[in-house]
DNA sequence: CGGTTCTATTGATATACATCATTCCAAATC
DNA sequence: GATTTGGAATGATGTATATCAATAGAACCG
C-alpha cells in the first residue's frame, strides 16, 4: 500500500452516546419547532402538526464529549443523526485497517445514512469537540414517511445530496492539487458557517491537520505547508485552528468556483 | 488546475434515448417478472402482484447505440434507470469543465439517483456499447412506494449502497497506488460479472483506458503501464478490452481484499 | 512543576505518477 | 485499397507530494 496517512482515532469509549427518553429533563426543553437548526435539517414543506409528529420520534441525547463515538463500525444500524451543536466526523476503516475520514458534519447537518444499506454501520461517527445531536430512529422515520410524502421526499433528497457530495469529493481527490483541495474544504466550511448565520471569513475549524489530510488524501505535512503558503500569499490568517480568510476571491479561484 | 486527464465525450446526440409507451411491440415482450436481471434490480421481498404494479410503471426503451446519452447534465430530472443489457457510464463536469467519470453500470444495476436531490441532473449517462435500459419514472415510483413498504425500503437501500460505493472509491483514490486502484476495479467488474452468472476470470471490459484512468484519477499512460506490468507479472492476460485474470489471488492481495 | 505526549511547522530528500513525445495497430472513412 | 482517425503501448523527463527527520509549543499528567 502506498501513501497511507493514518488517523488512529483512539477515541475514548467512556463517553459513549446514549439517547435519553423524551421525558428526560435535559431533552424536553428542546424540540424541533423551537430548534434554531430546523430550517437546515427539516423539510420546509412540513405542516405544523407534521413537525410535531416528527418531533415525537426524535431523541435528544446528553452532550457528547470530544472523541466520544456516536456509533462505531459494525454496530447495529438503528438511527440516523442530526448535529445540534459542535461537530462530528465520520470515517471508515477498510480490511487493511486503513482509516478514511469520509465527512465532517456541522450543526443542522444529517449523518449516518450509509448504514441504511446494511444492517450494521460500516462507518464510525465521532465528536470532534463537545457536541449535541438528535437521534432519529430509522424504522420509525420510515413508518412516518409512509404517511408523510414530504418527509419521504426529504429523505430521498438528503441521501441524494450525500451522493452528490461524495461525487464532488471524488472529483476533488482525483483531479485537483493539494492547494485546490484545501481551498475547497475551507470554502465549504465557510459557506456552511454562513448558512448558520456565522461569519464566513473568521471561524474556528474543529478538525486537526491530520483529519484534514486524511479526508483530502494528503499528508499532515502537505496540509501544513499549504496553510503556510496561503498565509504567506495573503489569502489566510492561520493561528492553529482559528482561520481568517483575508482574500476569499483568490481562494474561490483556486477552488471549484 | 493540476493533473487533469480529460475524457471529452463528444457523444453523438443523434441516438438520444426516448422511452416508448408500454404498448410498443419491442417493449411488451419483456417485463419485470420475466427479466433475467430482476434478482439484481428488484427487491426480493416483493409479492407477485407488487411486481406487476412496479412492472406497470417501468418503461422500456429501444436499444441505445454506443455513445448515446440516457440523460445529460442540466436536463430535467424525471426518472432513474436500470441497465438491462450492455453498459453505462456516468460522469460529471465541474465549473472548470473538468470531466469526472463517477460510475460504470452493468446489467441489473441502477443509476441516476444523484438527480433526486435537484430538479435537474447534475451528471450525464452514456452507453459505452449498444445497451438496453429500463426507465423508472421517479414520481410514480415515489407514489408507489408510499403503499409498498418493501419498495420504499429497497430504494433507501439502493441509495445508501450508492453512498457506500462512493465512499469506497474515495478511499481508493485517497489512499491507494495506481496498481491497487486498477486491481480493485478489475476485481469489482469480475465480481459483478460472476453475480450475473458470467465468468469472473475471463471477460470483456466495456470501458476505454481513458475512462478507467479518469475514473481512477490516473492518466491513460499509467493505466496502460499498469496493465502491461500486471501482464508481465503473470496476473493478467490483456488483449485490448479482453481481460483474462490468471492470478486472482495476487490481484486480490493488491486490492482491498 | 517538570516530564511526557500530541499537534503543528519546516527542511532535505525520494519517488510515484504526470507530462511530453513517438510508434503501432485497428477501425473508420473516402 | 489508400488514408485518416482514435485507442493503446512504451520511453524519456519533470514535478508535486510523500517520506524522513528535526524542532517547538501546547496540552496533558503524575
Amino acid at each position: 500500500m502506498a501513501r497511507s496517512s493514518n488517523t488512529e482515532s483512539k477515541a475514548t469509549e467512556i463517553y459513549r452516546y446514549k439517547s435519553m427518553p423524551a421525558s428526560c429533563p435535559q431533552s424536553t426543553d428542546i424540540n424541533c419547532s423551537a430548534c434554531r437548526m430546523n430550517s437546515l435539517c427539516l423539510p420546509i414543506a412540513l405542516e405544523v402538526d407534521e413537525v410535531e409528529r416528527l418531533n415525537d420520534i426524535v431523541q435528544r441525547g446528553r452532550p457528547l464529549q470530544k472523541d466520544a463515538h456516536v456509533y462505531d463500525i459494525a454496530e447495529e444500524f438503528s438511527a440516523i443523526y442530526a448535529v445540534r451543536s459542535g461537530s462530528i466526523k465520520t470515517y471508515t476503516v477498510n480490511d487493511q485497517g486503513v482509516v478514511q475520514v469520509t465527512g465532517f458534519y456541522l450543526p443542522g447537518e444529517i449523518f449516518g445514512m450509509d448504514g441504511i444499506a446494511h444492517t450494521h454501520y460500516i462507518s464510525a461517527a465521532v465528536a470532534m469537540e463537545t457536541s449535541a445531536i438528535c437521534e432519529i430512529p430509522f424504522h420509525r422515520m420510515e413508518e412516518l414517511s409512509m404517511t408523510m410524502p414530504s418527509l419521504q421526499r426529504h429523505f430521498f433528497k438528503l441521501m441524494s445530496k450525500e451522493i452528490t457530495n461524495d461525487q464532488q469529493l471524488i472529483t476533488l481527490l482525483s483531479k485537483n492539487s493539494a492547494e485546490e483541495r484545501v481551498a475547497t474544504l475551507l470554502l465549504s466550511i465557510s459557506t456552511r458557517n454562513a448558512k448558520r448565520g456565522l461569519s464566513g471569513v473568521r471561524f474556528r475549524i474543529p478538525m486537526s491537520r491530520a483529519d484534514i489530510g486524511n479526508y483530502l488524501g494528503l499528508t499532515v505535512e502537505t496540509v501544513s505547508r499549504v496553510f503556510s503558503r496561503f498565509q504567506k500569499q495573503g489569502l489566510l490568517n492561520v493561528d492553529k485552528k482559528e482561520i481568517g480568510i483575508t482574500d476569499i476571491t483568490a481562494l474561490q479561484e483556486l477552488a471549484n468556483t
